[in-house]
DNA sequence: TTGCGTGCAAAGGTTTTGCATGGCA
DNA sequence: TGCCATGCAAAACCTTTGCACGCAA
């Protein structure tokens, strides 16, 4: 039996910031963000929520080379598949990719080498069009 | 111009340390593993170490959800393409993939996305033949 | 009223830094 | 001898935990 879970305003302000938001963020700026929206939230809260949030995988977290920190941001769906994530290691850029090349490689590594998988939580590393112009 | 390099008997052993293994290790396992062999080494001198391995592209740094800190592990080859690591989450093994599926995925993600994608820092995550099974 | 959520302060753990010493070339 | 590397101790950081109070239902 799951616990009750109450809707505060800290939460409704999370669950609304990654909602309309496609970039990534770290616990500080996201501390900082609710503040400048007028709503108090420590960051205790921030890391509780996030957990929950990561845990269901509505945001994904995950480590940039420029941040010292944890960064979060919107899952955009929670539909397994179809759905992968690139992360631009200069600038931070998430670029969302729906690509039937993605599903195929999903499809090889779980008949050819007896791995799951799990787009949820992989990130691919590289650099965006705009950084390898810059 | 760039700096001279002093062989010394703690570096030589974390070359070496990563050479002859393959799988990932916490920098407290690394010291363990060290004064196990006889080789007086400070945690300080690992994290300088790994991070100048780690910029070279000898050795691969990651997270791995189970454990706290960071883990490092031999990159296996510094050439580009052809090579990418599996990492279960449940036991953090590490399978090393060579596949043409990979390497047209980078292509594709080239020429299609305009990303591009670098093998060296990406892990996938997932979980592997024998924790399925368990 | 019940009990989950929040937030301060403190603890915990990892990684970095300062500085004096050690050791390679 | 010159200068990089090492390592202890301390600082800096990020994240988690304890506990009392607040608030949704």
């Amino acid at each position: 039996m799951n616990k009750k879970t109450y809707s505060t305003k800290q939460r409704e302000f999370l669950l609304d910031f990654f909602m309309h938001r496609d970039a990534c963020f770290t616990v500080e700026e996201i501390v900082r963000h609710a503040r400048d929206a007028g709503i108090a939230i420590g960051q205790t809260t921030v890391y509780r929520n996030l957990e929950k949030l990561t845990d269901e995988g509505v945001i994904l977290k995950f480590a940039l080379p420029s941040e010292s920190g944890a960064c979060f941001q919107a899952a955009g769906c929670r539909e397994a598949g179809g759905h992968f994530h690139l992360i631009c290691t200069d600038c931070g850029a998430v670029t969302h990719l729906e690509c039937e090349h993605l599903d195929d490689l999903s499809a090889h590594m779980k008949t050819s080498h007896s791995f799951d998988f799990d787009a949820q939580k992989t990130v691919f590393y590289g650099r965006c069009r705009a950084c390898k112009q810059g």
